[in-house]
DNA sequence: CCTTCGCGTCGAAGCGCTTCGATGACCTGC
DNA sequence: GCAGGTCATCGAAGCGCTTCGACGCGAAGG
């Protein structure tokens, strides 16, 4: 069964080429009928456009590239979530996602481009020193950035806002009348690469923190459950006051709960409890955790349809922040 | 700064466009001063062959797909390890990996085979009654499926043994004295969707059991803190003399061990603990999980081989079964 | 010495599609 | 009744690459 081509659909309907091309782009107007006909013998037939032809001609791939990051101290559940949502959102615009991890570097973003196998390019988990984004000014593909470099001056970026974020997680606390309150963060490792959102993160809260009067403190946190635990004891017991504590850190969020639980203090009797994490890791925990969520599937969506406006051609803001929510559960009070 | 074409090459080294393309891809003997001049230009010029005529004219994309499922009861860890070790074996083959998500469908395969996006599939999480394995025994394109339908005859299917992993638990158990062993699975849609690798696990598992005399015992888990709290609980009454627990659960496997610590079992002492889990999960647990680990990097890196291999028209093996293997750490005694 | 062979290279024919300019057919308005 | 304009359609020229057959040339064989 040989593969089936426009000519074959034009000669079912006997029509010219360019006039099933032209009824499938729409790029030119077409009788109903003959419009119909067409279409009706691109069912009978079966066919599908040849992909590698039509991005010769028209030099449209109809693909873009997705650079996911796979390293220590990612956060996976978010990471797919927005994965999905790019591939989702991308078929909405009839388009395509090619996958690629970071360590092909910014050789393998010049590759794609180079080749038109992409028509464009989104990177997740951008670096403040980023070296891939020298590289993605250059291109003539455009491109959309999920996190901010530290100039973001002609790039388009996309973020949630983590320094709100951590504003929320603050002033959440400072409602609930706590006076001393902690922020636990990322690995350390996390910080040290410069990623950026930590930073911000614990910016926001300090800050917030500040502004409502009250004792604050932020630190990494490592990721194992006997590390979690030593540090929430060590917080403990340098801070005696200490009533709210702010996780920024999923795979930590369970280890926290289960060590307050061993060192004795009740959630949200004796330590209020906010995350910043998927919905899914808060409401499987117990108690089921506050939580301040990483809108991974609006980040995704916005990014992608912020790239397909840059491949229309059209401006686009050089930075999008998505503002925070916060759901409250069980774990503060 | 338009684009290099394999024509501007040509020119620049002084030889014919045909004998660029030969250099390039090896099909035919070039002498090597010939050879070296076409390279440097090449290098020279920056000159990267154009994806969609490459396509066009040899009918390879050098792009497969990777189906992934995205659904609850998923092990993302483990799907994200299986996704880097695709790409990057992919690459090893000068191939890229277009992303789709199983929600697209059987369609969805048709689609991307049909237009020749990509030269072969490959699909995660297959179920018993897979509706897309009907059109992939349709395609010519060649596909590999991880985990296995009811039916494998004309496919080719990768997976880890889980049967053996199933055993390998019972057996590790058997070895060190127990007599009264459970295993705590899945959660129950996993089983109700007949995604089969759960219930390979549990019947490798019990069937070891039995064969060692023991006393066994096996059950889907949820993966909330409260819900696993409680299966444990409802266990322990029911099989007081119950010393060795498997879990098949990533999302649940840190929960159990809250739940005994909470039930004053203490581990490995009153109870031993083995899980089925990648091996960071494992280590990150207090105290550290004995562990089958799923062998997620081995089966990306298989899958790619085998299809690339029936993509060279090579005939593979229809089953490939990869062997667990068990770490011992702190929680088995 | 002439034929035969193989090696290295070239030219040209597509691969299946998009797009541009051209061509009728038909309508409009003066 | 005819210039001027639309509208729908067609034909052909590429897009950049691979691949097939052909060709020239020096070496080997008779």
């Amino acid at each position: 069964m040989r593969t089936v081509t426009i000519a074959d659909v034009a000669k079912h309907a006997g029509v010219a080429v360019s006039t099933v091309s032209y009824v499938l782009s729409g790029k030119r107007a077409i009788s109903a009928t003959t419009r119909q006909r067409v279409l009706d013998s691109v069912r009978v037939l079966g066919y599908h456009p040849n992909a590698g032809a039509r991005a010769l001609a028209s030099k449209r791939a109809k693909v873009i590239a997705l650079v996911l990051p796979l390293r220590a101290g990612m956060n996976l559940p978010v990471l797919m979530q927005f994965a999905t949502s790019v591939v989702t959102t991308a078929r909405q615009y009839d388009h395509d996602v090619l996958l690629m991890t970071a360590d092909e570097g910014a050789d393998g973003l010049h590759r794609v481009a180079a080749s038109a196998l992409v028509d464009g390019l989104l990177l997740m988990d951008v670096e403040i020193h980023d070296p891939r984004v020298p590289l993605l000014r250059k291109l003539s593909e455009p491109s959309v950035l999920i996190g901010f470099p530290a100039d973001p001056e002609g790039l388009t970026c996309v973020d949630l806002d983590f320094a709100r974020a951590g504003a929320l997680c603050a002033d959440h606390l400072a409602d609930l009348g706590h006076r001393e309150i902690a922020l636990l963060g990322a690995p350390r490792v996390v910080y040290e690469r410069g990623t950026g959102f930590a930073e911000r993160t614990m910016a926001g809260f300090v800050e917030a923190a500040a502004r409502h009067g009250l004792e604050a403190d932020a630190r990494p946190c490592e990721e194992s459950f006997d590390e979690v635990h030593a540090a929430v004891k060590l917080l403990l017991d340098e801070r005696p006051g200490l009533s709210g504590l702010v996780v920024h850190n999923e795979a930590a969020a369970g280890h926290v709960l289960g060590a307050l639980r061993i060192l004795g203090r009740r959630v949200p009797e004796d330590v209020s409890v906010v995350a910043i994490c998927p919905d899914d890791i808060a409401e499987r925990a117990s108690p089921a955790l506050t939580s301040v969520l990483i809108p991974a599937e609006d980040v995704g969506r916005q990014a992608v349809r912020l790239l397909m406006a840059k491949l229309e051609g059209q401006a686009v803001p050089e930075s999008t922040l998505l503002e925070p929510r916060l759901t409250i559960r069980e774990s503060s009070r």
